[in-house]
RNA sequence: GCCGACGUAGCUCAGUGGCCAGAGCGGCUGUUUUGUAAACAGCGGGUCGUGGGUUCGACUCCCUCCGUCGGCUCCA
């Protein structure tokens, strides 16, 4: 780590300390949680009982904040025995610090999983119990805490804060929830000035804005949350990536298969994801005393697919291959845009094959990742997480250990291979295997997941499915569970944000549109139409189809010219007398103008697509 | 689900206990036929998210529900 680096780390901690001391002075009965650094800035936990802190407040505890710089109180650090401390933090009404302080003692860290070990008084990595807790003074405040800080309060650069939220204490469900006050803080003012501004402009290109602004979705509130519409735009975009999917996955050996979206609930009592996941299950209600559910994944079916025949092991791999919806009763406080909703529409897909076709095919999804987010600019905009089991829990998985143990260790070695340089995640794994997840960032810097390929040893045995070997023996194929966009929902909002909606020529909507000057060119525009038709029968274009339109209105041009920018269309073609005359037209791309002939133009459309 | 904020016209937003609720843009009608990012004029348009309560009187205060946003938790 660079030095600067190491200073603003200490500078944002040095702030959280600051925001916690400013709460102090005009709350007093203010009990502490943890105040951590975190990308761009910082936060605490703070509980106030019954009272809370709005944004309302902000000023006023931004004004405290100030003056505790302006006194520039140094930051003071001292060690105490940890039973010292332990009476410190009775004495001093924090409960929190004291449940830290307990755990320090008896466990020499603490228990709780993504907790800064910046508070908890110990180096990282360090396991044994530990006898001295380290502490941080500056002026009143005082607080359990490894550092470093700066050497004083004036020694802080910019700051602001962003916003209140809830928190539970130590991120678990059922404990108490506390108030968790972030800020951001950098350098100077010019940085911070910089990071504004540049929040603002990300948020210009959220997806649910330009869902709007360009027509591609909405959502109504009698049909309900998380179930998103999409405009005939939007499907376009949508039924385009379909496309390319099923070609692209022909070419990796993936076949196109159908399944109803509902199933009896035994079929997911069979794979486990009914016991698991019941609360986001939606039932469905037969007339004929049947339970059926609505399919929340799509594995369970396609094994009944592979099922319907009997097996060699010469048929395999077998690959099949799907975009389909599935539902998920999502918690109404996790649904938002496009990012999480309850119709999600997925490019599944489901292989089976034997142990030594397993790292192959595993190369091949890589591969067809790679081949169909890099297509988009997306690949390299990732990381990889490799998602093994928390080995602490082993009942909330199924399957063998062996098999486990088995699948873990062959994704990691072929991830290292493949230089996927993949993040192993503990806990992070399926219910029924270990996965390879690819990491992206929305606009807004949320992490979401996209891309996927799950191996599963346990699913066709539940399923008892077999092939026979090359000895006469009936075995069971491996399963292997991958997703190439994740879901279309997702992966176009992550798309929409990181092109701020200028999709590339071939997943424009509405590739290009006609403005007229004045009705006198309206023949020559049905001349250039037909060379836009012809230009599909030179050669076929990757999605044979051209996409136009001809706007005639009664506008100026300039506002024909807006409205086709605002809605972000590639291809701009403008006609007016001048052209004709010229037998030419005047096209207008986002960066720049030129004047084409026709033929100029069909040579040129041919090489957007 | 939990904590907090919010919900006024198709969109962006004004209006914080007092007569029939406002603007710009979009829409419609008319005029204008226009050369590279918004022509001009006129006219429509709102049970102020929903249901209840307080009050002489509620867009405004309180509660329920629905929805949105920021987080937390969860994520096959």
């Amino acid at each position: 780590m660079s030095d600067k680096h190491d200073s603003l780390h200490s500078m944002r901690h040095s702030l959280a300390h600051i925001t916690a001391a400013a709460v102090q002075r005009l709350w007093p009965e203010a009990k502490f949680g943890v105040g951590p650094v975190v990308e761009n800035g910082f936060y605490y936990d703070i509980d106030l009982g019954k009272t809370t802190i709005s944004e309302d407040d902000f000023s006023k505890i931004e004004a405290e904040m100030k003056k505790i710089i302006a006194e520039d109180q140094a930051f003071e650090r001292f060690t105490e025995p940890v039973d010292e401390a332990i009476a410190w933090a009775d004495e001093a009404k924090q409960p929190y610090k004291r449940e830290l302080l307990n755990d320090l003692k008896r466990e020499g860290t603490t228990v709780a999983r993504d907790l800064d070990t910046s508070e908890l008084g110990l180096e990282a990595g360090e396991e044994s119990k530990v006898e001295e807790v380290s502490f941080y003074k500056n002026g009143d405040f005082t607080d359990l805490c490894r550092g470093p800080h700066v050497k004083s309060t004036g020694r802080v650069g910019a700051f602001k804060l962003m916003r209140i939220a809830g928190a539970y204490w130590r991120g678990k469900e059922g404990n108490p929830q506390m108030q968790r006050l972030y800020g951001v803080a950098f350098e100077t003012e010019e940085a911070l000035d910089d990071y504004l501004k540049a929040l603002e402009e990300a948020k210009s290109r959220d997806h649910r804005l330009l869902g709007k602004q360009l027509d591609l979705f909405a959502f109504s509130d009698l049909v309900g949350s998380g179930l998103p519409l999409f405009t005939p735009r939007g499907t376009t975009i949508r039924n385009l990536l379909k496309q390319a999917l099923l070609q692209t996955g022909a070419k990796y050996g993936g076949q196109e298969v159908g399944i109803p979206h509902i199933a009896k609930r035994e079929l997911y009592e069979i794979s486990g994801h009914a016991q698991k996941f019941s609360d986001e299950l939606f039932a469905v209600k037969s007339h004929y005393d049947i339970d059926f559910v609505m399919k929340p994944v799509n594995c369970p079916h396609h094994t009944q697919i592979y099922a319907s025949q009997p097996r060699s092991y010469k048929d395999l791999p077998i690959n099949y291959m799907e975009s389909t919806m599935q539902y998920r009763d999502e918690k109404p406080g996790q649904i938002g845009g496009l990012g999480r909703v309850r119709a999600i529409t997925v490019d599944d897909g489901h292989l089976f094959c034997t142990v030594d076709q397993i790292k192959d095919e595993v190369i091949k999804f890589c591969n067809f990742i790679k081949e169909f987010h890099g297509a988009l600019g997306m690949y390299g905009d990732h990381w990889v997480s490799l998602s093994v089991r928390d080995y602490s829990k082993p009942d909330q998985y199924i399957g063998d250990t062996k098999d486990w143990d088995k699948a873990e260790a062959m994704l990691e070695e072929l991830a290292a291979e493949q230089k996927l340089h993949a993040k192993k995640m503990e806990g992070e794994a399926a219910l029924y295997g270990p996965k390879l997840d690819f990491m992206y960032k929305d606009v807004l810097g949320n992490e979401r997941q996209l891309s996927t390929v799950q191996l599963d040893f346990s699913t066709p045995k539940r399923f008892s499915l077999t092939y026979t070997d090359a000895d006469g023996t009936d075995k069971a194929p491996v399963m292997i569970h991958r997703a190439i966009l994740g879901s279309y929902e997702r992966f176009m909002a992550i798309l929409l944000e990181k092109t701020a909606g200028w999709l590339p020529f071939w997943l424009a909507p509405e590739q290009i549109r006609i403005l007229t000057i004045n009705d006198t060119v309206m023949d020559y525009v049905g001349r250039v139409t037909e060379q836009l038709d012809d230009t599909l029968l030179m050669k076929p274009l990757k999605y044979n189809e051209l996409r136009y339109s001809i706007d005639s209105r009664n506008e100026s041009l300039g506002r024909k010219i807006r409205d086709a920018v605002d809605i972000k269309i590639p291809v701009i073609i403008i006609i007016g007398p001048k052209d004709v005359a010229e037998g030419a037209v005047s096209v207008r791309l986002r960066d720049k103008e030129e004047k084409m002939s026709l033929s100029e133009l069909k040579n040129f459309l041919q090489q957007l697509s």
